[in-house]
DNA sequence: CGCAACGATTGCAAGCATACACTTTTGGTG
DNA sequence: CACCAAAAGTGTATGCTTGCAATCGTTGCG
């Protein structure tokens, strides 16, 4: 849980976690229409269309026209964007990493067969549950 | 991960983070004064009081007066209150019960030896960090 | 008592998220 | 072409959080 934790309150303190979450679906699916993207996280259209114009002006997302549809508009991540995501994600990874070092290999193995089975045991976990905190 | 985040998704469509945090520190240390209350989930005085005035409307918690000192107000959780904490943290035990009673004995002390470790090798977690989602 | 420090609150202001209703532009279809 | 539906955005409004500065009551001390 503290990991989950500090993982979530370094971004936190950039962007706020409605945006985070905006920058993480786009993180795993690629640039996305308003509707869809607003569809994947929940949010109506004109709530969307505002937070966009926010993170756009922070500078973490782009609007882009797609050429065949011009009333379609896809959103992707700029470089900063996608920095801020993969850095977010490395930093917990880094986390855990530090956490299993002063462990012997016996140990990390018993671990990694113990998280697995704990995974396997808690079943798919939805998307939309880890959207929530943007994990 | 996605334990941690289906029990804070519950909370937070009652009451909103900071809110939450608030609760969840009077959970653990009993009714506090406002200073120290806001010191703790580090906020300014003015910031909480407002806060405050909302979580009183809600009925999550009561203002009150020590009789040594009349300037000091004492913010205490309600039952109900005490009750939404309370309630959030067994679901989340619930929860994880849920997964284990898939597992064989065996198993489920593998996965208990093995989280000890973790656990261990984390070392203590700053009660800060766990604030910050309020866990 | 009088004054300084303390503790909480309020005035004022800004930013963010959210919702409902409405408008504008665009695409598809009869 | 004319019309309807889709897609995005605006107008308007509400509520929460946060911050800085100022105020009000209370306590402690000389």
């Amino acid at each position: 849980m503290g990991v989950v934790a500090r993982s979530v309150a370094g971004v936190l303190e950039i962007v706020t976690l409605p945006q985070f979450r905006v920058l993480v679906v786009l993180d795993n699916s690629g640039p996305l229409r308003m509707g869809v993207l607003g569809e994947a996280i929940g949010v109506l259209p004109s709530t969307l269309s505002r937070a966009i114009d926010r993170i756009v002006e922070a500078g973490w997302v782009r609007r882009t026209t797609r050429p065949t549809s011009r009333r379609e508009v896809l959103i992707e991540l700029t470089p900063a964007g996608q920095n801020l995501v993969t850095h977010a994600l490395e930093q917990r990874r880094d986390n855990i990493a530090e956490i299993l070092s002063v462990l012997s290999p016996d140990e990390k193995a018993a671990i990694v067969s113990a998280f697995e089975l704990f995974a396997g045991a808690a079943g798919e976990t939805s998307t939309e549950d880890l959207l929530i905190l943007g994990i």
